[in-house]
Parts: structure tokens; C-alpha cells; sequence
DNA sequence: ATGGTATTTCCATGAAACTCGAACAAGCAG
DNA sequence: CTGCTTGTTCGAGTTTCATGGAAATACCAT
């Protein structure tokens, strides 16, 4: 049940710390970013963050990929895609948005 | 703030039954569900769903309107949009899914 | 092996969410 | 006013979340 899927991963990103987290990887891009820096940049204790990255791994939000003894995060793009995608067809499935959200140029 | 906004409505859909109930408003369209139906429709209890709804109005999401004895709740698709639009945002600010992203149609 | 840095797991705690039944309030019909 | 339908608020119990300190693990350098 796709809706399942959704529901987790909003909820992953319905928490400030997750989202401004979420959204500094973004930011980040594709050379993504080490968790220790990630710790400094967000100013809270290590086990909270890697607890918090843990939630955004689970849900498929966030990539990471050791070299050496750091931890590179990623924001896992295709991912977000989805979810937007999943948003944007409830919103339209058959309401009267759908001319809206064609062109976000409006 | 708009992060914490955005954080409250994605916690808001967040939660299966409320995930749930919006798109059961969004499905309705216009003509709304009266809280009664969404009820039945659920199959959870009347206080529970309350709970809910009171929720989704606190973010915007959802709206209500009285007529007679019964509460019509509609889907309020503009924050819908704005929220997409955010993520949409967060995610492509400068990251390489500009591609992807950049034309829906392609 | 020893030592050092980087992260996670374990554990505890306070706060908040989810759920429901029961009592209450709002609004219409006779 | 009385009664009926509709929906919300109150009270309470169980569960989950958020947070961080301390200990454990992973990995590299020497």
C-alpha cells in the first residue's frame, strides 16, 4: 500500500530538525555531506542527529556511503520525486486544481 | 518561518489515517464530505476522527463549512500547492535533479 | 597491537500523539 | 420547550517520539 509509504515518509520529514536536516543535503547536492559536519551545521548532539538520520535512511529519504572513517549523506532525490509525485496525484486525482499545477509558471 | 510551517503540514499528512482522510476530501472535489460520512467512511470513532480534522484545519489543509446540523470539510488544495511547491524547491535549489524536475513534460 | 577519530547503539526521561467512550454543545423539527 | 441528529470536548490509557550522555563499534595510521 503505497499510502503506508507516504504517510512515513511525511511524517520523516514532518519534524524541523529532520526537514532542515533533509534540506541542508539538499543543498548539499550530489557531493552530499559527512555526518560530522552535518552535527555542527544543526548544533545538536550526535546521537540525536544519527538518530534522526536514521529515520530519513529508513524511509529511503537519505543515502549514505562510507569512505574511510566518515559517512557521506545524500539526499536520495528519485525518492522525493515519488512523493511529490504521490501528493500532486491526490491533490489532482479529480479536483479542479489540475489546471493549476500544470505549469508552476502562472 | 516557513520551514516549521511546511514541517507542521507534512506532520500533519504524516499519519496513515489522516493521510487517508485528506485524500478522501481530495477525491471529493468541490461538493466536500460532511464529517458524519468521512466517519463511516473511515471506520473510526467520531472523536478520533475530531481529533483529526481539528489537525488538518490547524495547518490549512482542510476547511469546514456549516450547513445545518452537519459540518461540510472540504480539502483546501492552494496550501496543497504551496507545500509541493516547497518541496519541490528544497529539493532542486541547486541540486543536479534540476534536470529531472526542470520540465515535468520534459 | 595502540591510539585516535567518526558514528552508532544503549539507556533513560519528559513530552506529545493516538485512541476511544462518555458527557456536552449546536442546530433543526414538532 | 422537547426531542433528535450531528459533531466536539473532556478524561484517561497506551504508545511513540525527541533528546542526549555514556559506552560500544568501525575504520585508519603508526
Amino acid at each position: 500500500m503505497k499510502l503506508e509509504q507516504a504517510a512515513k515518509q511525511l511524517e520523516a520529514l514532518g519534524n524541523p530538525t529532520r526537514l532542515n536536516l533533509y534540506r541542508t543535503l539538499v543543498r548539499a547536492g550530489a557531493a552530499g555531506r559527512p555526518v560530522g559536519y552535518l552535527q555542527e551545521s544543526l548544533g545538536i548532539a550526535a546521537s540525536t542527529l544519527s538518530h534522526h538520520l536514521h529515520r530519513l535512511i529508513l524511509t529511503g529519504l537519505v543515502t549514505q556511503e562510507r569512505q574511510a572513517t566518515t559517512l557521506i549523506c545524500r539526499a536520495n532525490y528519485p525518492i522525493m520525486q515519488d512523493l511529490i509525485g504521490f501528493l500532486a496525484d491526490e491533490c489532482c486525482a479529480d479536483a479542479t486544481c489540475n489546471s493549476a499545477t500544470g505549469e508552476a509558471a502562472a
